[in-house]
DNA sequence: AAACCTAGAATGACCGTTCACTCTTTCCAG
DNA sequence: CTGGAAAGAGTGAACGGTCATTCTAGGTTT
């Protein structure tokens, strides 16, 4: 009946976890390279090392492993944020990520799990798919609480105390100014790194940030 | 031998553009809609009231119909750009667009010509394809320049006369700014508005602009 | 032997593209 | 003006291929 494995004992359980794994790890790459619509299922059971058929005891089709990736980059984004005190570093930080993905090949999540391309390919299908879009929202508003967290951090550290409104606004600039950084990046990777950072940097300190 | 009809009268010029012109409209409710790989010819020929066959008279395959439209792109946002006058202005015309986007059915391009999902596809698009990363490369300074001459017009308005590498910096941000803002607001479109607005006139304020 | 895992073939639908063909317009010889 | 051939515009069926998904049947583990 159910298209997952009832789970008996710790160790099937434990295989479960480590294929499904396997799986949205190759639909990452091959979805980053080529985009979801452009990714066949073929090529994420090539890359995942097993059967196409295989795919779909794990998952119940395609669109469960999109959203299952979706969901993951909430994980990742908040991850990221966490480690970060400032927003100056935080802008140090994103420009390294975006440099590491760029140099690995123009394709694949980096190391540092950053994937620009993917983040795009997100976004973009939230523009059509209700479902997507849907993830995409609800998790929305954990990101903006990491973010204004980092900012209030910030602040804090430059010695200074934002009132909750202003607080909020300067949580807004900021995610414009590091979403805006990627696409900006990733449409023209070539682009003088140091004007990119020294303009953002720039930015944040006229902000009082 | 050759695709394209070769033209005899103007006439025949003029249908052919016209032509042209009808299927490029054609793909860009079904791309923005569906996204690239998820429109089929079919689906063209159909919003276009052709059949599929004709398409291929006047396009020699579907990437040259993606290209078309990207290129296309440009010459709106060159266009959206040269009638306003100061970056508050940006803001608030480009807050005014995503509304329109947005209201106009979460599909097709609104009568402003901004499309929020195109614009989300063509820059994930161009991580992917060599071709369209070289057609969005071609196109940067020309944006650039277009920025900046905003932010110069902006910053004479506002009596202040930004030094050269300023300039630059400041056009950077404006641009992140802008690009997160379309991202922002794509993501959660139910967000409030208003903080949105003073947010990022509030910055552009900070800015000297 | 029972339960599960897995590969691989089969499925029907749809993909982008081509092709043979039919209309419609153009154009010039008579 | 007229008639008929040439050329262009347009159709829609057909092509090979790939898509996402399902099924069958053979292994492997327990």
């Amino acid at each position: 009946m159910s298209p997952m494995p009832a789970g008996g004992g710790a160790k099937a359980k434990a295989r479960q976890e480590s294929q499904r794994a396997r799986i949205l790890e190759a639909a990452r790459k091959c979805f980053s390279e080529g985009g979801f619509h452009g990714t066949g299922m073929s090529a994420i059971a090539r890359e995942a090392g097993m059967s196409q058929g295989l795919i779909y005891r794990y998952f119940t089709n395609k669109a469960a492993i999109i959203q299952a990736i979706t969901e993951e980059q909430r994980e990742e984004r908040r991850e990221a944020l966490a480690g970060i005190a400032t927003c100056s570093e935080l802008v140090e930080r994103l420009l390294e990520k975006i440099d590491a993905w760029r140099d690995s090949g123009t394709s694949g999540p980096c190391e540092g799990g950053f994937d620009a391309a993917m983040f795009l390919e997100v976004s973009a299908e939230a523009t059509r798919d209700a479902d997507i879009a849907a993830v995409v929202m609800s998790q929305e508003p954990q990101i903006w609480e990491d973010f204004e967290a980092l900012v209030r951090r910030s602040a804090e550290v430059a010695g200074r105390s934002l009132e909750p409104d202003v607080l909020r606004r300067r949580t807004v600039v900021m995610r414009c100014l590091v979403d805006g950084l990627i696409l900006c990046y990733v449409r023209d990777p070539g682009q003088d790194r140091d004007v990119l950072r020294k303009s953002l940097q720039d930015a944040v300190a006229a902000l009082c940030l």
